[in-house]
DNA sequence: GAAAGAAGTTCCGTTTAATGGAACTACCGG
DNA sequence: CCGGTAGTTCCATTAAACGGAACTTCTTTC
């Protein structure tokens, strides 16, 4: 199981052990699976759990992959698996509320759409989201940012904001102010602030130990959608966003 | 974005700036990204690419995450996320069959049975398949060890195994003979080997890069199930891991 | 509840590899 | 053909991994 060049290959091995048992793994245990020394083994596990690749399952004493490779697993790998997870819980908002409902997600230091789910009403038209959703202006967006690392939000922020309509909130300090809003609130509105006369409400989608990743949001053109409370939208996607929550961790 | 301590660090920090960017990053980038020197990150990347974490998209010179990673995320992390995108392939199975339907998934050295769809037929009876698939007897076990690596085949053989039936094959070189079979097929059978009177046939689904890591199956009564022919169920089965893969996969 | 054994942790002299600036080569657009 | 950028290689310096042995906790077991 051991190539037996270069540092990487150990820590490789390491994690490898780990994976392979879902349950966890003890020193001893990861000891035995690589051919390793004791204190080599021990060494690479502290630095591997320091950086947060792995984590203590209750006990001190066992491994498992930690929330840090979670959310790599989330960001750069499984693309479709969280669509297929929210869809479902999409159509039912879609039916419970007649607007359109959709999940966004984390794309490095900026937030697109993914999964949509539209109303199949007849006369009348719906709202579609765009792809890229802009950390000033979009709910989605915001209630994704509002629960990320200061160092990342302010990198997103670098990025020049457009002023799509005048209630466009374009200076930095309001737009922190306004994620810091939407930290208290649990959930992120956007009013006229993309399109005018569209409402949006977005609640964030925490990933079991890698924080806020993905966001259900519902759009709809305001006039219409001015007709549920905010408190009752806002409390039917963080019911979402906790489905969501629980169908993309661990069993 | 960097802490300053170890080395394990800097190549978290390189793989963190590669997910950010689904699309790939090149040495500029990373560098820019990280904040490291040049010769440095090239020195990170090639470690990382040679003991598969990074891999080149197209052209040489852009990473994106690679199948050791696919693969530990698979096993070790998305436990529920697979189950959630078979569920509806397997529901699709039961209802054209009418018989069990099941996913397995690798686990270590070991295959463990998870998501399952039983029929609801009313006066029959259905079989349930158990949770540990041992590699000698189960088609869905057979399905999965015959694309693993020759060293992880040889240490599930390593296990004793149990004669089930008369019909088990406790032989390593009659299980090694067979999972040969099975690679050339492309679909396992296990006929009475693990219960007697009972049938189960099993086709591998492969993940992106990172091979086949789980496997889709049905299983009934032997006299039941003989009503198809072992033609149709194979070509079902392909089919239904074509979706299952497919949907796992990226966008 | 004390003694025996196993599992986990710390230490430290030795060895090996990471470091990164500089020099070099390949690539691309004009 | 030339200027600029991206990628690669080199190598003396420096830092860190290495792992055996000694030590400290836990777990049994009687």
């Amino acid at each position: 199981m051991s190539g037996a060049k270069g540092i990487l290959n150990r820590y490789a091995a390491v994690l490898d052990a780990v994976a392979a048992r879902p349950d966890g793994l003890s020193l001893t245990e990861t000891m035995q699976a690589t051919g390793l020394p004791r204190g080599t083994v021990h060494r690479l596990l502290g630095a591997l759990q320091e950086v947060g690749y792995l984590a203590n399952r209750d006990s001190r004493k066992v491994y498992v992959l930690g929330p840090r490779l979670v959310r790599l697993l989330h960001l750069g790998v499984s693309g479709a698996s969280a669509d297929i997870a929210a869809k479902p819980i999409l159509d039912g908002l879609v039916e419970k509320l007649g607007e359109t409902a959709f999940l966004a997600r984390l794309a490095g230091d900026r937030v697109e759409s993914s999964a949509t789910a539209v109303p199949s009403r007849e006369g009348q038209s719906h709202v579609h989201p765009g792809r890229d959703m802009p950390i000033h202006a979009a709910a989605s967006a915001k209630a994704i940012f509002a629960f990320q690392e200061a160092a990342l939000i302010e990198r997103a922020l670098e990025r020049p904001r457009i002023r799509y309509t005048e209630d466009t909130r374009v200076d930095a300090a309001d737009v922190r102010r306004d994620l810091k809003t939407v930290r208290h609130k649990g959930y992120a509105v956007c009013a006229n602030e993309l399109d005018p006369g569209v409402l949006s409400y977005a609640a964030p989608v925490a990933v079991d130990g890698a924080g806020v990743l993905y966001s259900v949001g519902v759009v709809g053109l305001s006039a219409r959608l001015a007709r549920y409370t905010e408190a009752q939208l806002a409390g039917d996607l963080r019911a979402a966003a906790r489905s969501i929550s629980a169908r993309l961790s661990h069993e």
